[in-house]
DNA sequence: ACTTTATATCACTATATAGCGATATAGCAA
DNA sequence: TTGCTATATCGCTATATAGTGATATAAAGT
C-alpha cells in the first residue's frame, strides 16, 4: 500500500524542528560568532571583541546557539569556552556561500576561503 | 603577509546576505512548500491545499522563497507555476535532517526518506 | 462588456526577537 | 569578608514578520 502521492512526508514537528535549526543560522550576529569559532574554541570575551556587539547580546545568541546544538560550552575558572560541537555548520556554511558566490560573482572576491 | 589571525574573514554585508537565505528556510510552512516542491512544480492552489494555511500567507511566503533564489515560477494561463530552482535546497535540508536523525532516533522513523 | 478563477497585495494584529543598560551570579584573589 | 572579573539574566524598546480578511490585479471564458 503506496503511501498516497507521498503527501505529507514530514511531519510538522519535524518541520518545526528543521526550522528552528536553519533560524539559529539566520542572524549575522551569529553566523559571525561561528566563524570565529571555526578557527577554535573561544571564550565570551573574545567572542564580544569579535563580532562587536554587546557582552549581553553574544551571550543570547551563543545561548540559541548552544540551544540549537551547534555548539558546546564549557567552564574553565572566570571563563566560559566555547567551540563548534556540530561539523554539519562547516557543510551547511559551505553550500550556502557557494549559492552566493555562483549568483554574485562579482562580490566573489569577498567569500573566498569560506 | 598573512592576515593577522584570519580576522574578519567575511564581511558583515556577506553574513547578512547569508543570515538572509537561512532565514528563508527558518519556518515551517516554507519548508513545507519546499518539500512539496520536491516532488514536483505545482500550481498556488495545490500549495494552499499542501500546506494548509490561507492563500495570501502562502503567496507572502512563496515571494521570500522566490527572492531568496530557492524557487522559480512562471505564468500560465490563471496559474502561477512554482519549482525549486537551486538544486543546493536538497543538499541543506538533508544534512539539516541528519542531524536531526541522529540526534532524536526515537523521532527518525519519521525522518525516513526525507 | 460582465463573470469567474487564480494570484497578488494591502491593512491590520499579534508574536518573536535583536539590541541595550542594569543587575545578578559565579569564580578567583587579597 | 571584600573586591574584581567573566558571564548570565532581567527589563525594556524597537523592529520584523506570520497570519488573516479584504481588496486589487490578471487571465480566460461568456
Amino acid at each position: 500500500m503506496p503511501k498516497k502521492d507521498q503527501a505529507k512526508q514530514l511531519p510538522d514537528a519535524a518541520l518545526e524542528l528543521i526550522a528552528h535549526r536553519f533560524r539559529a543560522l539566520s542572524e549575522p550576529v551569529r553566523l559571525k560568532l561561528l566563524s570565529a569559532l571555526m578557527q577554535g574554541e573561544k571564550n565570551v570575551t573574545q567572542l564580544v571583541e569579535a563580532t562587536g556587539t554587546g557582552q549581553a547580546n553574544v551571550s543570547k545568541h551563543l545561548s540559541v546557539l548552544k540551544q540549537a546544538g551547534m555548539i558546546a560550552t564549557r567552564r574553565d575558572g572566570l571563563a566560559t569556552i566555547c567551540a563548534i560541537s556540530d561539523p554539519a555548520i562547516f557543510q551547511l556554511c559551505e553550500i550556502m556561500c557557494a549559492k552566493l558566490k555562483a549568483e554574485h560573482d562579482e562580490r566573489s572576491k569577498h567569500l573566498a576561503g569560506f
